[in-house]
DNA sequence: GGCATTATGACATTTATATGACAATCACAC
DNA sequence: GTGTGATTGTCATATAAATGTCATAATGCC
């Protein structure tokens, strides 16, 4: 059960670079690029995040955030806002009227995610990150934990990292070195062959279904449930 | 091996942006925020192509674009052009000084991508991460993986180059030297003959399908789907 | 047939990956 | 602090795979 996210938008670029950047971090999204839109997504299942444009066609943001601010259930979903730079006013008139947080308009992804996140977890801290599963194998970041068939698997926390990125970017080889970069993070300097080392930790604690985790010689490792 | 690609852009959040989507696809990113920074990455590797802000400090996107183009060796870097909204002189100016095409802000990733793709492929079409399909025979780059009829095919590293070079040049005769070149590399000392070995081992790998790979008597070989 | 070219199997060598061990470091309980 | 176990990165070694070359067989061509 992905967290599900409305992105009112109307210009399409941004729409889809919102939609792009939230799943791929593993959210769904949902899109309306006017009032009308938005209005058909607001019955169950809601929402569990509402981004919203402040000027958008058919009723500006502040017109759809007021009204959301009236209906008891619809309340409860966090909004925030996006508005464009240096708009003091909007962000002043967002957050008076009941805005969560917003988010100014270009954004990084991290930027973006890190509001999110911290918005998701003032209001709904169990619905946060969500379970990653292939087969028998589940993965929780929430409570950090790997399990096959429900069994804890015993692994560190390098291995778990590791782990949960093959998860989020499985079917594609990726070298020694890119996987330094993605799971040690960049200036760190490690021993290219300490991978291997970390790759066979893993395959360890995966035990049977070792398979997962493919060696591609001459290039690195894969991720994959073919074999 | 992943193609590099280098964001000359000054607002950190569009930087930050377009690297998350560039990594995203697989390209590794260079990034600078100023014409020294983008001065500094121009060399080897040479980045395969240069996505470049018409707007950015210490030298405006033109200038560098004109630098470019005055190197015998960098003016063969594809450039795109990162133009706001409705600047249509822009494009111009940037598309006459010998700029391949442009992306207008905000953008979509979708389009971003398409964009990058299409200049891509018109410069150096083998650099691409495009599934390779003949018949039921696919090669995929990003996966690193060859199949026929969805079965992973065995083969080593060489092969794999081999075939992909095969696969992205067919209907072409190549000579053992040509092949040399092309898939070892320029600059190995490898017997004329080793050649046939590895087409040897890539139609062994293939099976039922060796008959893609053709001997040419007195030419080489080629890669056909006609017999 | 006789010559030239290619196919193939075998093999030694080189290269890449897997694995076990170990010392240093870290995290945390006491 | 101090002790204790877990974790980490590195190394040496074992194992496995890939590579290039050769000798020889097979094939094609005149």
């Amino acid at each position: 059960m992905a967290s599900r996210i409305l992105v009112v938008e109307d210009e399409v670029a941004i729409r889809d670079m919102l939609s792009f950047v939230l799943e791929q971090h593993g959210y769904e999204t949902l899109e309306a690029d006017n009032y009308q839109a938005a209005l058909d997504h607001l019955h169950e299942p809601y929402p569990d995040l509402i981004l919203l444009d402040w000027m958008f066609p058919g009723g500006s943001g502040i017109q759809l955030l007021k009204f959301l601010k009236q209906d008891e259930i619809l309340r409860q979903i966090p909004v925030v806002m996006l508005t464009a730079r240096g708009e003091e006013e909007d962000k002043v008139r967002g957050l008076e009227n009941g805005a969560d947080d917003y988010v100014t308009k270009p954004f990084s992804p991290k930027e973006l995610m890190a509001r999110l996140k911290t918005v998701m977890r003032r209001v709904n801290p169990t619905s946060l990150d969500d379970t990653l599963k292939v087969g028998k194998l589940k993965l929780d970041p929430i409570s950090h934990r790997a399990t096959l068939s429900d069994t804890p698997l015993d692994m560190g926390p390098t291995e778990f990292k590791l782990l949960h990125f093959f998860m989020t970017h499985p079917e594609r080889v990726y070298s020694r070195e890119q996987l330094l970069n993605n799971v040690w993070g960049t200036n760190v300097y490690v021993e290219d062959r300490t991978v291997d080392v970390h790759i066979r930790r893993l395959r360890k604690a995966l035990s049977d279904h070792d398979h997962l985790v493919q060696t591609v010689r001459g290039a690195g490792y894969r991720f994959s449930t073919r074999s």
